[in-house]
DNA sequence: TCCGATAGTTGAATTAATCCAAGCACTTCT
DNA sequence: AGAAGTGCTTGGATTAATTCAACTATCGGA
């Protein structure tokens, strides 16, 4: 039995452009993470010691260790364990938080800074895979994708007050 | 000193296409990832087991630990590792090489068939962000992103013969 | 002023992932 | 046939990541 579909535009081909859309995007993205993986590894960073930097890189005075582990769901002794090496590597460091004193406040130092911007311009850096659509395809897809939902990790959703 | 542009279409204008969309959607990736690990996760596998599996489910046949080993570039010894484990879950076996009795062929079980193809199910489900866009601008954007180079990572390049 | 929550650290334990060195079994080259 | 090379496993070691339990210091409400 054949479906009638309306004229103009229908559910249907709209889920399905976006299935075969993020199937190739998500393929691309696995082909190419090696290249990424790379960059990391040659800065001498885990995933995770990216990720670390990524969550404290945009508040300047820092975060506190308990947001941390908030956002990432895990145990606040995790977050003292990833913290230390990063201070060890001197790319973080701790701060008296103004007005609590139980809390610390991490944040990057020079050097921490220095690094993460170098690890962004990487991971920024369109794969060369990219550059072999036509501009005309390009410039489609990135009108499409800039309005993609950014939804930021870092506005959690949690009970606890974060910060 | 002022660059003067051809009329049509000029490579600036493309690079810069390409890194905003390149931006938009890596920013996109991490938003979404939390989702996709935490599937990985109810599913009992590392990013690492997910990785094998895809490794090895395209050939039905099973791979020798020496292309994976390749594939991946590790030491042969991590690659025992990591298929022992998926072998003691019941997900992947070892069988013998049909011609080469050093080598073992590794396969998925019927249980590891299924489950991967579960796992695949749910990375390859479009993010629910995706289905913010418009019919139009997916469309447009499926059709861009479906020319991009594949490159699959299994065929490695290697001077190794794979296999 | 207490007392219960909260922030963080420490110590101990576990699991994943990785490497290197040795060794065994088998293949291939001369 | 012998030697050299290849495929894989074992044993030992290390590092990353993570948890839980126990503890200290501090905050905040009744």
């Amino acid at each position: 039995m054949r479906i009638r579909r309306p004229p103009g535009s229908d559910e249907a081909g709209k889920a399905r452009a976006a299935r075969e859309a993020w199937r190739a995007i998500f393929d691309f993205i696995v082909a190419t993470s090696g290249e990424r993986n790379a960059a990391l590894g040659r800065a001498g960073l885990t995933p995770n010691d990216a990720r670390t930097l990524a969550s404290i890189a945009p508040i300047a005075e820092g975060r506190s260790m308990r947001s941390l582990a908030d956002e990432w769901r895990c145990d606040a002794s995790t977050v003292t364990w990833i913290v230390d090496r990063l201070e060890a590597r001197g790319l973080a460091e701790r701060r008296p938080h103004p007005s609590d004193r139980r809390s610390r406040l991490v944040a990057l130092t020079p050097a921490g800074k220095k690094l993460w911007s170098q690890i962004e311009r990487a991971m920024y850096r369109p794969p060369k895979g990219l550059l072999e659509l036509s501009e005309r395809d390009l410039r489609a897809m990135r009108d499409a994708v800039m309005t993609l939902p950014t939804e930021s990790p870092r506005n959690a959703r949690s009970s606890r007050k974060v910060r």
